[in-house]
DNA sequence: AATATATGCTACTAATAGTGTAGCATCAAG
DNA sequence: CTTGATGCTACACTATTAGTAGCATATATT
């Protein structure tokens, strides 16, 4: 069972929904399942193949945890985002812009 | 060697900035480090025992890592964001506000 | 000068998380 | 009744993280 929001979760006993979120997020492949996802529904494997080919143990638990807390769900065209899942997505599309500031950045600061 | 926007990360070897980004905040603890640096510069023993008391281990690694990435640095009053640090933090910051609207949905989702 | 306290760590072992490959079970189509 | 696609599970291996101890430096105190 995954934790939800008002649950305790590793790091953090507040239930916090920030923490609870900052716990997933802070799992490998759940930022990158949640953006390859922002386009299309996909299956499965077409997700896992995003993915860089994550074992599909990985791809599994994430996927479960992602349904439980509303933010990913299945349907007969495969995996997407629930209206919860695209707003964080869409969050996620702000960092994209601010990493290519960031990535200019490093640029200018490596040349110097 | 921490690897920067432009190199080949854990799960990407296309350099593209936002799967660096992905790959450094999918590593526990990174997100709550910056989460915890947005009121004020702490210590690192201060920072620690805000994280949980996180292992030192973790900590120094990730800090080492942020601070090559340009978004956290280290003087006399201890450790902080840097400009691009705190933009990113503040992102984060529209992170939380999402989070309680997403408590609230689960809430009522477990109530039916 | 010796003790105390705070700093930023490093070392080490144990536990947990993630990888990579193989392959199973179910379904629909040919 | 085989072929191809689906969504997985199993398992052995490796990498990451946890947890505790304690070192080295510095400044302040007796």
């Amino acid at each position: 069972m995954a934790a939800k929001p008002g649950q305790s979760v590793r790091g953090s006993t507040t239930g916090r929904p920030i923490m609870v979120l900052f716990d997933i997020l802070g799992q490998r492949w759940t930022l990158r399942i949640l953006w390859e996802l922002r386009l299309k529904r996909l299956t499965f494997r077409e997700l896992r193949s995003q993915c860089e080919n994550v074992s599909p143990t990985v791809l599994n638990t994430r996927l479960k945890v992602l349904r439980e807390l509303g933010l990913v769900d299945h349907d007969e065209d495969g995996y997407g985002h629930t209206d919860l899942g695209a707003e964080l997505a869409a969050q996620l599309g702000a960092l994209d812009g601010w990493s290519q500031k960031w990535a200019k950045s490093l640029e200018v600061a490596q040349a110097e």
